[in-house]
DNA sequence: CTGAAACGATAACATTTGTTAAGAAATCAC
DNA sequence: GTGATTTCTTAACAAATGTTATCGTTTCAG
């Protein structure tokens, strides 16, 4: 299904944009217009938390990332969106996805499809905190994307796990230690 | 849009019951194939941690639960649901809401809005594990749904917090001492 | 009604995390 | 290249939670 919608990405226009690292895609606040598909680098969604800045998501290429909430239901954004690192993506505006969605309206469980995988990937990132201590979900993060942890710095890492740079340190210790 | 999605509903048939309390609706491993409206009573949604049991979610009377990721993909559910109290229901049957789907399909739009709206559901328990101490959320689940707290046993409430039923004693205690 | 099970509070101790601070190393901006 | 910033580690102490166990109390099934 990612596929899918990868193929149909590709009949919409798009623009390609070389971005450098901690740029921002969407600020909080505001209502997201476009989505980003990733060709290189890693962007993170982040929350903030009374001034304190907690990463919900890493974004590595081949993804698509946007604030999908407040583009689909035209709120405020309640994430922003920011590069990591030196970023390539292909910028998708609202319109022209729309656009294509009314000359196409029997792809609207496409639609359909894709928020209800939206609603499954956040159903995973809770029973994810919920189930495990930090140290378990540091391991997990290492196996599944031991690249997000090669290449970024630990308090992004850090606040993606719910705890304190400091914290991440000491498990980090803990496990080398094995 | 809650209400019509009810204003729907009432255009299905359906079938009431009247269910002890621990009674299981929906088993984990099964795919669902019903719909619940709570008329009375409570019932919650957990997950199966090797073998700890863990509440994700309170349901109480007016609003309605299914696993809605297993009805929709027809994928086997990771949930169980089941009564807490005894508790009175009307059960709707998927084939019976095809139907009229199917009849109606100018409204495919509200079950996209559904499944954006449990996406969205899902942000926010998740953004409320991230967000707040254990304490904190025990006192906003205190004051949004102060009947939740008075009617459930406290191992229930604990496990929806993320914390051991002793940890949540302490923290009663701690509050009640103020 | 009665025995068994579930529930809730509390205690004691271990473990983990948060907080604050200091210092070394790597990276960035100019 | 150089000074400033960021990043990461480590230490010390405080605070919170987990674990295990005990002990009343309540609830439930028969």
């Amino acid at each position: 299904m990612k596929s899918d919608l990868r193929q149909i990405l590709s009949l919409i226009p798009s623009e390609t944009f070389c971005l450098a690292a901690k740029t921002t895609l969407l600020s909080a606040g505001e209502t997201a217009t476009k989505v980003y598909f990733i060709k290189e680098g890693c962007v993170r969604l982040w929350y903030n938390n009374d001034g304190k800045d907690i990463t919900c998501q890493f974004f590595m290429p081949g993804s698509m990332v946007a604030s999908f909430e407040s583009f689909s239901k035209e709120n405020p954004s309640e994430f922003t969106i920011e590069t990591i690192l030196p970023t390539t993506v292909e910028v998708y505006d609202k319109k022209d996805i729309e656009e294509y969605r009314l000359s196409h309206p029997e792809q609207l469980d496409i639609a359909l499809n894709f928020a209800l995988d939206r609603a499954n990937n956040y159903i995973h990132l809770f029973l994810s905190r919920i189930k495990d201590t930090p140290q378990q979900r540091y391991k997990d993060l290492l196996e599944q994307a031991p690249e997000i942890v090669a290449s970024i710095p630990q308090h992004y890492i850090a606040s993606y796990l719910g705890i304190t740079p400091v914290s991440l340190s000491r498990i980090r210790k803990r496990i080398s230690q094995k």
